[in-house]
DNA sequence: TATTATAATAACAACGTTGTCAAAAAAATC
DNA sequence: GATTTTTTTGACAACGTTGTTATTATAATA
């Protein structure tokens, strides 16, 4: 025997149970699965003595047994957005209240952290993946088709039909706003993308495009600005934006993400400008926050928590039904008017 | 046979790779963990037939057998509060630079699903807590003993001194606040503090009690408002306390939170109140869009990253060397000014 | 070349469950 | 009271690993 006998606290299992309560293991195991097998007074018996020793089931155990792990696995591409709040909330009532738990991971963007948690989500069975992918037609995509794990997608599109997805509609949220600020009197619109590697952002300078294009208005590409998702860095890529040129050639900004907004509120605070009068301001998502800003920020409200709770549903039913097609499903998003546009007639 | 086999796609396994390989299933074993008792070139033939099969290990076999199941488990009592966000993130990324990973759940300030939270972890076999009780003196408390669990608590201290914990000094929090509105010129002000129930208010009302002490100031218990740690509900209270009585009898207000702070200046903008000049704000947290009110809150900084960093490092030095005392740590709130407090000469 | 020491591989029993099948006990039939 | 049926309980083999012990193959010694 080494040394010191290290191992921890024993576990209370099936088997002291079964010499508690004067039973065969295996009928403990029935009679805690509360099996009608096992006659009514001795489940009794068992459960008693189950209580008295404090016992829990080794989730381990069954999971390796039954190949049914009762988790979901989660990944997200940037668990610091704060657009993820509302929709991962959702995604955990709505698990928990089917005895299901979760397990997230955040892929930040990089392919082979993706892979890892894929596989991580693998190697703890996870019965089911609600997914945000960095891009939906790399390598990664074959983990989930040759090992044909249930998954839905969120947040993108898949190029490949043997998938679920919850989509947002981003080009439509783009749209929104420039229609928007445009029955407003607003011509120069600044289009404070984000980075270009993101598929949303694609999408969002697709609608705005196309609003553009519909009201006649031809697009001035250096009113196109790329970014990142963050407020710190909104707010120095703003600020750098003014030191380039003196002039300001826009009257309005539409932002991918109301953290953008928020850098640009702190911006414009610092640089006197005064919203709506002197700059009008859209944002995207809708985050708890938004309506409190000062002013309120006018933004497209997406429909995060629909999001997660139509992902579970969606995968939970694959889940247990197995048979089934493949769900698509597209969610509008909604302009949410608050106080940070001005309204000037043209 | 039952009608249709349901099982899912086989996991590729130890055994697939030494069929392929052409050696016994435990030597297999040993050269996926580098063992170097088996030869290098057939260690690499061994790899060579795993990458192959795409293998990945079974963490719920691994961890059965082992006891090890390098996860940690994090029981918070209110996801929803962002207060946390810094902190988890912080945690996380700690795990994961050391092979670990975390399991979240949220008790939502209620007993019973802390309980059932606890023992969740238990079945899952996580290797350690980090723990954020709804009271440090439930009888949840035992099952942490009896089952000998490595813990550690945050934004709480327990009644116990065999239990490891970060803890930021509340009491200190409210203090600062206390005295730097006291050295601007302010008499009355208003405590907005959280729920009863939250050991957390009893510090901060402390601390609150102290700086008046301390400075002569007979404390009005009728500026001690009890209010929940969120947007929505603190601004309805603090309007309602508005049409209770017309005049305002305070020039400042402190809250137990950021967010409540939030909802104040949603109240006041309806209201018609400029923030500093007609009432002066403190927050507590400093969270991330503090700075970007409109006008930056000053609030009182709570460490929040450092609280998840101490924790983890505690948590896992403790599983890994197993022997140790137990490490008690206070961590102290710093005061940062901005612009939501006026000064006014006494 | 036989013998011993060493390096490399293989066998096997756990870990705590589930689920199938066999055995025993109790109840129902003749 | 012996036989069959039904109810109830028990044995046992998985699940995919790890770790200990036993068996080979190879190298070193005599």
């Amino acid at each position: 025997m080494s040394s010191i006998e290290k191992r921890k606290h024993k576990q209370i299992t099936i088997k002291h149970i079964a010499r508690e309560a004067g039973f065969s293991f295996s009928t403990v195991a029935k009679a805690l699965r509360n099996d009608p097998v096992v006659r009514l007074d001795t489940r009794q018996k068992i459960l008693d003595a189950a209580r008295k020793l404090n016992y829990y089931p080794n989730l381990m155990a069954k999971t390796l047994r039954s190949r049914k792990s009762k988790t979901i696995g989660i990944i997200l591409n940037d668990l610091t957005n704060p657009l993820y709040y509302e929709t991962i909330e959702e995604i955990e009532k709505k698990l928990k209240k089917s005895g299901y738990t979760m397990i997230l991971s955040d892929s930040n963007f990089d392919l082979s952290i993706e892979r890892e948690n894929l596989i991580t989500m693998l190697s703890k069975n996870a019965d089911g993946i609600i997914f945000s992918p960095v891009s939906s037609s790399s390598d990664n995509m074959e983990i989930i088709f040759t090992n044909g794990i249930n998954t839905v997608f969120i947040d993108a599109k898949p190029d490949n039909d043997r998938i679920n997805y919850v989509y947002i509609d981003h080009q439509m949220a783009s749209f929104l706003a420039t229609e928007y600020l445009i029955d407003n009197g607003h011509k120069d619109i600044l289009l404070f993308n984000g980075p270009k590697y993101l598929s949303s952002s694609d999408e969002f300078l697709k609608g705005y495009r196309k609003a553009l294009e519909k009201n006649n208005i031809e697009m001035d590409e250096s009113l196109l600005l790329w970014g990142d998702i963050s407020i710190e860095k909104s707010y120095n890529k703003f600020l750098d934006l003014y030191h380039d040129k003196d002039s300001i050639p826009f009257s309005a900004v539409i932002c991918l993400s109301d953290l953008m907004a928020i850098g640009i509120y702190k911006a414009a605070r610092e640089l006197g400008l005064h919203i709506p009068e002197n700059l009008s301001v859209i944002g995207y998502d809708n985050i708890f926050v938004s309506e409190f800003l000062n002013p309120p920020l006018t933004t497209i409200h997406a429909p995060k928590k629909r999001v997660g709770l139509k992902a579970v549903e969606i995968l939970l039913s694959r889940i247990e039904n197995e048979n089934g097609g493949y769900t698509k499903i597209e969610l509008k998003p909604r302009l949410f008017v608050r106080e940070s546009v001005s309204r000037f007639s043209k």
